[in-house]
DNA sequence: GTATAGTTGATTGCATACAATTTAGCCACC
DNA sequence: GGTGGCTAAATTGTATGCAATCAACTATAC
């Protein structure tokens, strides 16, 4: 069976939800991650969470040191600028792509995304920043590449991470108005167009939110983390 | 101490020993990796060698699959072209990004690994191999993005694996050349024709090595990791 | 002779135990 | 009052043991 392959370890849940935690801002940078509450939490040993922890650090989003633990990361600014800068450049390639396998089917899928983004537009936050990212995941997958995927989705989601650290409320905003434009020109095969846009909305979200620097402490305050962990345990994706 | 953050883990050191005998056509695409074959010839337990491998897989140079354990990644000739892309476009900004910083200096460090290079045209292939690969490691350096370094690092080896699976030998010359004319573009502050001349290359790269596909059988032959598992067991980086 | 089921051996998945290191508290001493 | 070291608690690093899964082989039935 080839699908037995696909069986996702308890690791991947574990990542899964962690990662979630963090994007969603439940999870703030800086604060520690002890193996054993966390563990606790889960209803498993400390191996595995050790095991998501060590991926999530290679991912970027959580800092390992050695016999100190884990914390959530907190990237400098200029690291959110290099991130910014790399996204842009990636999500340059991302567009040629998706232009070059342009169908119907995919303008439609992209405007099924927009709908959704334009629904949750008032709705709380961490879902509409949720969505947001996942606009530029869905191209990603358009693109079709996985390797692509696969780092548009690593830089995306150290991106949302930092955003957390330096944006300020709601500047998530007017983001919705440039996805669509960017759409419109994919759906007009405008490849220029296209990647300029995608240029001038990457460095807008940057620049709305690389601005002002204020340290937060290191704290741990796992408890919120608990309805993550419950689809853990019930063994949810 | 801060220093002792930078103390390396021991499983630092396995990774970078599997890693180093994937990139030198040690251990060959489609290799099996068993956990306690590995662990005894590194004089440790299961427990780090498992870390490593999950690092390695994260980075893309291992397979791993439930219950059946590691292999040395096989990438697809598909998934080799898509990494060749990808990493065309991120060192263009590798490009732009040295350019800006230039000093004498960077020439001076270029022209130093160039004459590396030179020296070792006709030595052995893993070494002109090598060091081929770090040239644009050294770019990246250069560049000062912490970020994009991780990232063009991976994706190089990722790069220097599809060419242990698809080049042939002795593809890698005339690779120096190509090094030469995009220090002499640097050197003079052209940044335009730098970029094209990374492309260019990079592309001769990926069309001089993917071509043929030879199917090769999926063996354990550890024995040819020896001489990397004895750094690790007597501690060495 | 082929195919299927059962069984054994090898390998991975996970938890637990113990060692090593860091951190925090405390008391002495300056 | 503050600084230094000492001990104890907490936390991570690593090894090991057991359960679960998979692969190969044999035997038996058709």
């Amino acid at each position: 069976m080839k699908a037995s392959d696909k069986v996702k370890h308890r690791t991947d849940m574990i990542s899964s939800a962690l990662r979630s935690a963090i994007l969603e801002r439940v999870l703030m940078p800086g604060m520690k991650l002890p193996e054993d509450s966390l563990g606790e939490r889960f209803g498993v040993s400390r191996t595995l969470i050790r095991q998501s922890l060590e991926r999530l650090a290679a991912e970027g989003l959580i800092e390992l040191r050695r016999n100190k633990g884990a914390m959530v990361a907190k990237p400098s600014l200029e690291e959110a600028r290099d991130l910014f800068e790399l996204r842009t450049q990636i999500e340059d390639l991302v567009i040629s792509r998706v232009i070059k396998n342009m169908t119907p089917d995919i303008i439609a899928e992209l405007e099924g995304h927009l709908a959704k983004e334009v629904e949750a537009e008032h709705a709380a936050e961490p879902k509409s920043i949720r969505l947001a990212t996942e606009f530029h995941i869905l191209l990603a997958k358009l693109a079709g590449s996985p390797v692509l995927l696969r780092y548009v989705e690593e830089i995306g989601y150290r991106c949302g991470l930092t955003l957390s650290l330096y944006a300020r409320p709601h500047s998530t905003d007017c983001g919705i108005a440039e996805h669509r434009q960017i759409i419109e020109a994919l759906a007009t095969g405008d490849e220029d167009a296209a990647r300029k846009l995608m240029r001038h909305h990457l460095n807008a979200v940057a620049d709305r939110a690389l601005f002002t620097t204020d340290e937060g402490g290191p704290l741990v305050y796992l408890d919120a983390l608990e309805p993550y962990a419950k689809k853990v345990r019930d063994g949810g994706a």
